[in-house]
DNA sequence: TTGCAAACGGAGGCAACCCTCCGTATGGTG
DNA sequence: CACCATACGGAGGGTTGCCTCCGTTTGCAA
């Protein structure tokens, strides 16, 4: 944690991904990793353990501790060393799966018109990051799950931003990186009032949108 | 930190702060806190642990060991805590000397047109949520220091916006809370690329100004 | 210069966490 | 049903951080 070069959503420098096809493409890095343990029990424990950490991370940030984590699982410790050697694999096991449901989502947006679509799937972004923000900052930003997890959010969303942009929905001079920074830092505090997280979020949309002559 | 309920910047509900009084009200709180000791060489160890208390919060997060504070203050651990007896006292002082800084900015940047005097306070903010990122999640925000924070910097920074909705300049539907919330989360990471920075932050404020015709 | 209140430093007891190791339990296959 | 590869649990040793306590040092006022 002391090397402090935290580039969140990556530095936009990585552009070329998933680039010719289309919003579908989401789906693909899917199983690229999820290497799900084969027996029953040994499933069972670790799909718990995973809910147990998502929780705990959520809850006590970075630094929760392991052993509460398998504790809330109802596991031993050693059990939950055996699927995740590395607090970092832990990490990136709850990260992965947050990730493919955001890709998963942007499949189901891709009939909406332009901007809809776009819109949709940033409001689904913000949940995606609000679950991140603890772990973001641990994450590893060299590992290669994570550099894949990148490659798997551009395809997702990178399409729905160009095609806003073609229709003249949103501004142009916005990359995706941007955008995802405006909107995803509006919640890395979690809102007590839900119509307020509204309002804040039209805003940041707003700011991405293209200023239109009113009428 | 497993009570979760992380109003970051305060709720909106208590709006009734330095209301009649002008711009110039920023700097009345900064000596209702600043304990600082008498003698010369406390003093000096005080001002000496709260420098590196803030790099040690910087760089290694919240659960910066207050052992190594100690350390690179080059002080013994006792001395830590004498001065600050509990972990939160630390915070709250590295708090208070950011906050204090905030409400001068205030004050020197009246004499600009309305939007002007908004968006200049809104990106010195951003400077002070960088800071205050870490901080943050800890921060105990029953305590009365934090009560007295929040009401210097709306009594520094809501007239600014209250300003600039009169003219016209910022949308009137925005609480002061919401543009703290936007503006704020912006930097909830650490911008590699300043010219980024730049962009959001225009992003940002595009969002909270209103939508006026162009040309 | 002298005296003492104020401040200093760090040893050490305690608690929490990390992670390994190994004896025990069990799913699933032949 | 019987076997064994696979998985489980948690005791325990090592590390680190928290915080208190107390003998020593130091600023400063008389």
């Amino acid at each position: 944690m002391t090397d402090a070069n935290g580039a969140a959503y990556g530095d936009g420098a990585a552009a070329a991904a998933g680039d010719g096809t289309s919003a579908d493409a989401g789906s693909a890095p899917a199983d690229v990793f999820a290497r799900r343990p084969k027996r029953a029990d040994a499933r069972r424990n670790y799909e718990k353990l995973l809910s147990a950490a998502r929780e705990a991370f959520a809850e006590a940030g970075v630094s929760a501790s392991l052993e509460d984590i398998a504790r809330r699982a109802r596991v031993g410790i050693g059990t939950l060393y055996r699927h995740f050697p590395t607090r970092q694999d832990l990490f990136e096991s709850v990260y992965v799966d947050e990730v493919e449901a955001l890709c998963r989502a942007a499949d189901e947006l891709a009939g909406l018109p332009p901007w809809d679509a776009l819109a949709g799937w940033l409001r689904r972004f913000v949940s995606y990051a609000a679950t991140k923000r603890a772990i973001a900052e641990a994450l590893n930003h060299d590992s290669p799950v994570f550099a894949t997890c990148r490659k798997a959010i551009d395809a997702a969303g990178r399409p729905l931003l160009r095609r806003a942009q073609e229709s003249g929905d949103a501004r142009p001079d916005a990359s995706f990186d941007d955008v995802l920074r405006l909107v995803g830092g509006v919640t890395m505090y979690p809102f007590a009032d839900p119509a307020q997280l509204e309002r804040v979020l039209t805003m940041a949309l707003d700011g991405i949108r293209v200023r239109r002559p009113p009428g």
